[in-house]
DNA sequence: TAAAAACACTTTAACATTAAACAATTTAAT
DNA sequence: ATTAAATTGTTTAATGTTAAAGTGTTTTTA
């Protein structure tokens, strides 16, 4: 460490760093959105991936405070997902206020296509770069991503 | 190296590894956006950044092309700022079609006003993680955004 | 248990972005 | 030189997102 305490040049760092990052998510966005089938968006891919990262079920709710979107967002999301039959939208028997949604059969194929899609472009940076030091770095952004996880919930 | 070509596995890694930054880029926007100061966006701080990164004058078309928006994306956020006295815009001497965009004084200072929004959420991160770790990292990554930004000009 | 508050989702108006059409200028072709 | 093509930026219609209001349900409280 250069500096016992947190400094100005600390903070710079971290704001590149975290710019950098936000330019990479820019750039590979637009490049797997083009890549996407038929008429999926990076919104509606977004939950369908959800589905497989994280939970086989869940209401509107819960995915828009997932993707920090407004909840008329996701309705909207939702909608348009199930009116291609990628996820099934039931009442909540639980309470009547909510909603139940999962991901079809479908919607996991689509999913598994959506993908497939990256493919050829993934295959190009694995050429590329060491895919076990990248590893390695997924690691260390797995663990700000959980940070930044907990800082969000603390501050809402 | 596991396999001596690339695998499935190596594109699954890297799927990870971009959607995981993916996420960061996203918790770290809305935290970003929500500090900026009076009725600046993330685009419009985009664009005054650019100057202070890359170059301290533009083309809209230039700008558009460095942010993947459209050209009529750009006009709006370049009114936006003009009306805000935060850039200036001319009409280019070398051609009657281009225009010639600077930052004011007045844009600098609110570009500084604008990272030091962020100080007291990097601070809390410089205190959590090892910010010489993190400038590592940022070297990888600036490797693999200089790759994804040949890469994009390859395929336009 | 009745009224008030909180909650979950949807709808609506305002705004940002995109794709496509448009206007103006420059470059290339013949 | 003229005409055609390409370039640069703006405008417009459609779409997606947000903030706020609206609807219906559940929980709290008095």
């Amino acid at each position: 460490m250069r500096r016992s305490k947190s400094s100005p040049t600390d903070e710079a760092t971290l704001f590149v760093f975290f710019n950098e990052i936000g330019i990479i998510s820019q750039l590979t966005s637009v490049l797997f959105e083009r890549s996407l089938p038929d008429g999926l968006n990076s919104s509606q891919f977004g939950v369908l991936n959800w589905f497989a990262r994280v939970d086989s079920e869940a209401s509107p709710g819960r995915l828009a405070t997932a993707f920090q979107v407004t909840g008329g967002a996701m309705t909207n999301t939702l909608k348009k997902l199930a009116d291609k039959g990628l996820v099934k939208i039931e009442p909540d028997a639980s309470s009547g206020r909510k909603k139940r949604v999962t991901i079809t059969a479908k919607g996991v194929a689509m999913r598994e296509k959506a993908i497939a899609s990256a493919g050829p472009m993934l295959q190009e940076i694995a050429e590329e770069f060491s895919v076990g030091k990248i590893a390695k770095q997924l690691k260390e952004l797995q663990k700000i991503r959980q940070y930044l996880d907990e800082y969000r919930y603390r501050n809402n």
